[in-house]
DNA sequence: AGGGTAACCCGGACGC
DNA sequence: TGCGTCCGGGTTACCC
C-alpha cells in the first residue's frame, strides 16, 4: 500500500538513521523473490559501502551507497525498520543491513512482493518513470497536453507510473474525487479547466498525505493517520463529504475504486 | 493502443 | 471452533 506520501516519509525517517554509516554485512532471505540475480554478488558488492544520501523517487526509496544505488520498492506489504542491537531475525524478514552504529535496517515484508536492486545504472530502472506530481515541471498544461496525447480512461491512467509517477489506488480516488472526474472518464476529452483541478487535486492529495506522515492501511504501515481524512476510499455507503450522496464502489481497471456518483459523472 | 486477465503472496474477513 | 474461499495492494507479462 505505500504510495508516494508513506515512501517519502520512509525517506524523511530513514535518511538520519543511515547516511554515514556504513553496511557491515548483509542478510538475505528468501532472496529468490528479490530482484537480485546473485546474493553472494549482492552481498560482496554492498558490504563496506557506506551510505551517502536517502531519498525517494515516485515509490522507490533510493539509498546511494559510494559506488551503487540501492532500490527498495516496498509494493504493498513491505516495511523498512531500524532495528537496535545483535541481528535477531523476525518473521518476514527477507534482507537485514548491518550498520557501523550497532543498528540494522530490516526490509519485512509479510506477501513477499517487494523489490530490491542495487546497481550502478539506477537510471535503466527509474528512467521510465513519468515526472514527479510534486515538482515543479508537473504543470496544467503539461497534464492537459499529455492527457489528450492517449484515449485511456483517466484512473487507468493515472495509475500507470510511466505516465505520471507516485500514485496508487488510494491517493487516486481522492484526487479524481477532489477533481470531479469519474474515473472512467476518457483522457482526451478532460478540458483544460478540468485538467487544471486534477493537477491541483493530485497536489493537494499528495500533500496532505505527506504532512499526515501517509496513511495507515490495516497492519501493513503505521505512523500516518491520513487514513482518518478519506474522502471517498473505503467509504462506500458512507456520504459523499461534498454533496451528501451516497458513495459507491465499483470496478475500473480491475481496481476498487470509489466515487460520488453525483460529483463524479460519467459522459 | 488500450483493455482485460492472470500471476505473484498471505493475513484477515466472511460464510458455513 | 474450524475450515474453505475470497479479497486487496503494485506491477508486469501476455493476450485479444
Amino acid at each position: 500500500m505505500p504510495e508516494l506520501p508513506e515512501v517519502e516519509t520512509f525517506a524523511r525517517a530513514l535518511k538520519p538513521e543511515l547516511v554515514g554509516k556504513t553496511v557491515l554485512s548483509a542478510d538475505l532471505r528468501w532472496a529468490r523473490t528479490l530482484a537480485i540475480p546473485s546474493p553472494i554478488q549482492f552481498k560482496k558488492q554492498i558490504v563496506g559501502q557506506r551510505i551517502v544520501d536517502v531519498s525517494r523517487r515516485a515509490k522507490y526509496l533510493v539509498i546511494r551507497l559510494e559506488d551503487y544505488s540501492f532500490l527498495i520498492h516496498l509494493r504493498m506489504s513491505g516495511d523498512l525498520i531500524i532495528r537496535q542491537g545483535k541481528i535477531k531475525p523476525e518473521k518476514h524478514d527477507r534482507l537485514l543491513l548491518h550498520l557501523s552504529n550497532q543498528n540494522y535496517l530490516a526490509f519485512n515484508d509479510t506477501r513477499k512482493f517487494g523489490r530490491v536492486w542495487l546497481t550502478d545504472q539506477p537510471d535503466e530502472i527509474l528512467g521510465k518513470l513519468g515526472p514527479e506530481p510534486l515538482e515543479e515541471q508537473f504543470t496544467a498544461k503539461w497534464l492537459f497536453e499529455n492527457l489528450h496525447t492517449r484515449q485511456r480512461q483517466l484512473k487507468p491512467l493515472l495509475l500507470d507510473q510511466t505516465f505520471l509517477a507516485g500514485l496508487g489506488n488510494i491517493y487516486t480516488d481522492e484526487c479524481l474525487h477532489m477533481a470531479k472526474l469519474h474515473p472512467q472518464r476518457a483522457s482526451n476529452t478532460v478540458s483544460q479547466k478540468q485538467a487544471e483541478a486534477l493537477r491541483e487535486a493530485i497536489r493537494t492529495v499528495l500533500a496532505e498525505g505527506i504532512r499526515r506522515n501517509g496513511a495507515s492501511i490495516d497492519w501493513v504501515y503505521r505512523g500516518g493517520d491520513f487514513q482518518n481524512y478519506f474522502r471517498v476510499y473505503g467509504r462506500d455507503g458512507e456520504p459523499c463529504p461534498v454533496c451528501g450522496r451516497t458513495i459507491q464502489k465499483l470496478t475500473v481497471g480491475q481496481r476498487g475504486t470509489h466515487i460520488c456518483p453525483n460529483c463524479q459523472h460519467l459522459r
